[in-house]
DNA sequence: TTCTGTTATAGTTTTTATCTATATAGAAGC
DNA sequence: GCTTCTATATAGATAAAAACTATAACAGAA
């Protein structure tokens, strides 16, 4: 069938002009060579040498047949430069899915650290909600996606990162904020803005209302956290925003008061996650370490990083 | 080794996700694919592949060594289709050497007749002298040349094609010419201009002075035919010139006779060589006897074409 | 749990690549 | 013209590998 051991003995026997020489040269015994280069010529159907006891040179259709057994020696070295590249599973590309209400507000802070950890890894991100950044785990869409507790699907490795606070934002003349603290029984008949139930945040903001007699706002729904902040700032409501997007998105403090509840389970916790067959769940598990400690160490304040469960 | 089997293989289980449909695809048993895959991913240093019970899916550096993988086999591809055209041995470039008097004057009416029976057949062509020329037919440069006889080599294989009158050039002035006819004894004594000794037509008309008593010029040489002709012109003297030659170049017979020098044996005789082992050498055969045709059914007023000698 | 479908492993057979030994045939030397 | 030298080809044997069959292991579905 013409293998590329043939072909490399054709290269050989080419370059050195003697079946003898070719066979010193690729440490094979000389009929081994013979015998192989008479395979190789009848499976493409070509006399490739014209062989003398001075010596054996090219014909004119193996001199033109030359250059593209070249071309496909070259690919191979390079294939096995680059497998040897990849055999480091940190020099490879993996892809990344994040939700839209987590990514943009943590993946800035912590894709510089992971640069400066594992130099030569890439990820490709992109944003979905987290349903389908399960989803498309486990069909191999992702190799791994930050997603928020609890997992939908049950057949995927979890390791638990960080619980997020939720902070209730309103608006500075609402006038809610006595010391920037409320207890979990003011909430109570308070109606909050929540995002469409496309988003994890809804369900989320939602258990958080049955569990405290808020009111969710059915009736306005924001599609994103930054169109919900806009809702709050022009006095529609109030609503529950993750730490994280509050430490990174809101910058004028004088509009928006952000509210700490006392008392109440406020927060939502998140996941790095991937098939427990990846055969590089090492890496993954080195990267969750990563960004529990890259949270601890600088969003002590914001986030908690949980480092004894899961994995 | 990784040979160009398994990366075959590989590349089929990539497409159909699946180990057990790749080997269907492929025609072999699913646990020799299995194997083969393993001991790829061993040489490459490499896991290629997640295996779960549902899907065989690439892993990230599996899905970045595809590409390379694909590379390699496209070419390898493209080599075989190359092998295809050129087991055609009529499909390759053949290296064709001529000598400067006569390949000028002789291919322009030969090569595409050529072209025309042997439609994907190549030239490259180079004018040297033919002493040159032997040596490069030996020694590999050409495939095959085109040279006056006699050859100084005895190791080549020699096609006799036809055999070209020198003819007896003078100035219309000079008044040589009867009728276009010279007998041979006429020419004692006559100083015959020449090309310098480099050139082979220097001792053929060299010898046809020792053999009817005409005297060589020294002192005024030629370079090339061209220059001879200027010569002859220009009232130095007069001049042997090969017929092809003149039916080609010297198109105002008004400032030039062409004399036929009755009884001498004047002329020179040009063949087709090629080294005895060469693999094509039925071809070669093949275009000796479509020149000699050629030269038989165009040129018969010019040259003799030789059908039975050599070859 | 059992059944089903997929991959991995074990053991065997077949194929193929390789070896050693030797034949063959030009080219060079005597 | 014969012998010798050297290169390639051929023959037969051996070793390596790629293939097969049978079966184990194992996850997911019924």
């Amino acid at each position: 069938m013409a293998t590329l051991k043939q072909i490399q003995y054709f290269q050989t026997v080419a370059e050195t002009q003697s079946i003898r020489r070719a066979a010193d040269r690729l440490a094979i015994a000389q009929p081994t060579l013979s015998t192989q280069l008479a395979a190789l010529e009848k499976s493409l159907g070509i006399t490739l040498f014209e062989r003398t006891r001075r010596l054996t040179q090219l014909t004119p259709a193996g001199r033109q047949l030359l250059p593209a057994v070249k071309q496909v020696i070259a690919q191979w070295h390079e294939m096995r430069e680059l497998a040897h590249t990849l055999s480091d599973t940190a020099a490879s590309t993996h892809r990344l899915g994040v939700p839209p209400t987590l990514g943009p507000y943590l993946l800035p802070n912590i894709v510089p650290s992971i640069h400066q950890q594992f130099d030569r890894l890439k990820l490709y991100v992109r944003e979905e909600p987290p349903s389908q950044l399960e989803t498309g785990v486990v069909e191999g869409r992702y190799d791994l996606a930050l997603v928020p507790l609890p997992l939908r699907s049950d057949n995927l490795t979890v390791d638990v990162l960080f619980r997020e606070p939720l902070m209730l934002v309103a608006a500075r003349e609402a006038g809610l904020a006595q010391n920037g603290v409320l207890r979990e029984q003011e909430l109570a008949g308070m109606s909050i803005l929540g995002l469409d139930e496309r988003h994890q945040l809804h369900r989320e903001v939602q258990q958080i209302c049955e569990r405290t007699g808020a009111v969710l706002n059915r009736d306005y729904e924001g599609t994103s956290l930054d169109t919900l902040r806009q809702m709050v700032v022009m006095g529609m409501g109030v609503a529950f925003l993750p730490a994280l997007y509050i430490r990174s998105e809101i910058h004028r403090p004088e509009e928006l008061d952000v509210i700490r509840i006392e008392g109440a389970r406020l927060y939502r916790e998140h996941a790095l996650v991937y098939r427990p067959g990846s055969p590089v769940r090492r890496l993954y598990q080195d990267l969750a370490n990563l960004v529990r400690e890259r949270m601890a160490n600088a969003f002590a304040d914001v986030v908690t990083p949980i480092f004894d469960r899961g994995g």
